[in-house]
DNA sequence: AACAGCACCTGTAGGC
DNA sequence: TGCCTACAGGTGCTGT
């Protein structure tokens, strides 16, 4: 029996403001794309070699002298298109980010940094160092196993009537090959906005369920676009302005406050090793 | 095949 | 006041 209290993810919420998910990516990458095209890498200073995936002197000794033409998103991995067909991808994981200009003490977490021809520099931070950085030469084809992007209801809902599986839709949503991008928060968002039970299992989801959750999961990720972080759009300023979209959570982080629908009290359970919340009245196992 | 448990990490906050 | 420790979670790995 533990004597602590538990941390509850509604503090956690409260204090660490932008849990980088698909909208925050996506957020980081339309930023990105608006500045880095043009930008010629001049060095690169790795401060955490455990960041760089594959070869570190690889990716110190190829990238200085290369162009960067375009960013994107790709599931929660953010892609760096380089002139001659290389690819930086990077996957902020918890708490990455990137940032231009860093304080004293932001430089506490700093990982690497890459520094352009221009003067200037992208900084990537990362206090509890998960955060990945890996280089892709032309001729590998890139991020082969990630699933579908889950932006678009009709997708979604042939993902969904394709499965074969016994394994409960919480674990389907959270799986990358999947559909890539969706993490803990708006799993449970999409799955409370459809009224389904996180455990239930995924090949047991009637049409109808399908239905509402090929919806709910495009609506939920489009919604925390609109809401979203703007971690990088302040490289002036070095202030980090925090996300607006944890204030729209229905489930996320509110165990035993009332459902906003129905006002039941809201639920915590374990699955996957990671917290789940859901409404037991909305969200009844049928 | 599915899933539980763990490792990687650090900041936070409650209990004592 | 300050030490101790569980917990948060994306992903990959191992064991059952």
């Amino acid at each position: 029996m533990s004597r602590n209290k538990r941390v509850d993810s509604a503090s956690l919420v409260r204090y660490n403001r932008r849990m980088p998910e698909l909208p925050e990516v996506e957020t980081v990458a339309r930023e990105l794309a608006a500045v880095l095209p043009g930008k010629e890498i001049a060095a690169v200073h790795v401060f955490w070699p455990k960041c760089i995936e594959g070869s570190r002197k690889g990716f110190q000794s190829q990238l200085p002298g290369k162009k960067i033409v375009a960013v994107c998103r790709r599931g929660k991995f953010l892609c760096i298109s380089l002139a001659g067909g290389g690819t930086i991808t990077i996957h902020l994981r918890m708490t990455g980010k990137l940032l231009f200009r860093v304080n004293a003490a932001q430089k506490k977490h700093l990982r690497l940094v890459m520094q352009f021809q221009d003067g200037t520099a992208l900084h990537f931070l990362d206090t509890r160092k998960f955060g990945r950085l890996r280089c892709w030469p032309a001729d590998e084809p890139l991020l082969v196993d990630l699933g579908a992007e889950p932006l678009v209801p009709e997708v979604v809902r042939s993902v969904l009537d394709r499965l074969c599986t016994s394994r409960v839709i919480k674990t389907v949503l959270l799986d990358q090959k999947v559909l890539a991008g969706i993490g803990n928060i708006y799993a449970d968002e999409a799955l409370f906005a459809a009224g389904i039970h996180p455990r239930t299992p995924a090949s047991q989801l009637r049409p109808r369920q399908r239905g509402k959750l090929s919806r709910s999961v495009p609506q939920v990720l489009h919604a925390a676009i609109v809401n979203g972080g703007t971690t990088i759009s302040d490289y002036r300023t070095t202030t980090n302005a925090p996300g607006r979209h944890q204030r729209q959570l229905q489930v996320y982080g509110r165990e035993g406050q009332s459902c906003p629908k129905c006002g039941a009290l809201i639920e915590k359970i374990r699955l996957q090793g990671r917290g789940t919340h859901f409404c037991p009245r909305c969200q009844m196992m049928k």
